[in-house]
DNA sequence: AGCTATTTATAACG
DNA sequence: TCGTTATAAATAGCT
């Protein structure tokens, strides 16, 4: 603005540019702390230097307070949450603990239910009573082992049949390739690719 | 600045102040728009009229984003998040939905458990709905256990303490006796005679 | 809003 | 970064 005009894009020269921003800058913020003063605004402002240095101005108490006015104006809630919304949250991390409680409850109340139906007695148990019930409970194990044990068996002979099959099915088409070689005399092309023959192990570890 | 300077004060005409006010709101608005172009700062700027009115300015991408790097710059968090602390607060609330989740899980099982016993029969149980089972059960025999050792670490001191006392007793009786025999030339009476010392052994078989 | 006299900001340079 | 100065820009007061 002065001893020759400047055209409205990036100065490329870094030294010049850097003092543009300088003086430029300062006379931002003067400008803003006029505008406030003379017709009391509150002006909420800041500059990033190109390397990332922050120059701020806040006219009216913090920046902290600007922008939560500014957030609350416009009404984007998404990144600054007003002190309604923050306790709404909390409110809602309060229910969620509640809850917890709540259920921790309901279980320790189904556990009495148990060992009610278990010991055939009271909630204070006594040592013959605490016998019974380890006595039922370890049968209770039992059981669920012995049912355990019976449904992976049934998936072992399950994938033991699908071995059988997928071998046979391989066989056969491992018979048929050698067919053809003695048929076309072609040599066999990639010996060492592997056949579709591909059990997976995994599902044998329990 | 023009036909007149101006005292660095409030405008007290109110349409003076008015007209000043958008001029000069105008103006500074323009001169951070070029800031930002000539030397290619980011900036971030929101002025409030006297009566509440908002004209903002982000040179850069959004004003959240410029207010969200601003925060982060002066590590200002009390009231805007970053986005790591927001995530970090999510993933909370993740965990304290995944905790009512498992809570629940568990209800259910136990509920299952419950029917288990009174219908007699595990036949709507899943493998996995087992094995959680399994494991709940053995944890409650854990605590039976910790809880009957307990019972009978209390027993035994209470029993030995009752020895003590009937040792005591014992030996004072002995005592008189041996006493009396001294005196009235009396032999003792049944030497192989017990003494009311009696540890029932049987609760020691756990 | 537009105009213009004047003040202010600032580009170039040291 | 700071001071100077010629000049561009902004704007106060008026219409």
């Amino acid at each position: 603005m002065a001893r020759g005009k400047v055209q409205m894009k990036r100065i490329e020269n870094p030294v010049h540019r850097q003092v543009t921003f300088c003086k430029r800058r300062s006379g931002l913020l003067k400008k803003a702390k006029e505008l406030s003063v003379l017709c009391d605004a509150e002006i909420g402002m800041f500059i990033f230097s190109a390397h990332g240095k922050l120059y701020d101005l806040a006219t009216t108490g913090t920046m902290e307070g600007l922008i939560e006015k500014y957030m609350n104006a416009t009404g984007s809630g998404s990144l600054v949450q007003s002190g309604e919304v923050k306790r709404a949250k909390e409110m809602q991390a309060m229910q969620a603990k509640e809850e917890t409680t709540m259920l921790k409850q309901e279980i320790e109340m189904l556990q009495k239910g148990l060992r009610y139906l278990l010991g055939g007695g009271s909630a204070e148990m006594a040592f013959n009573e605490l016998m019974m019930l380890e006595k039922n409970l370890e049968l209770w194990i039992y059981h669920i082992r012995s049912t355990k044990m019976e449904m992976m068996s049934k998936e072992i002979q399950l994938l033991r049949n699908k071995e059988g099959i997928l071998k046979a099915a391989n066989q056969h088409l491992q018979d048929k390739i050698e067919e053809n070689v003695d048929t076309t005399n072609f040599a066999p092309m990639a010996t060492n690719m592997t056949y579709p023959l591909t059990i997976l192990n995994e599902i044998f570890q329990f």
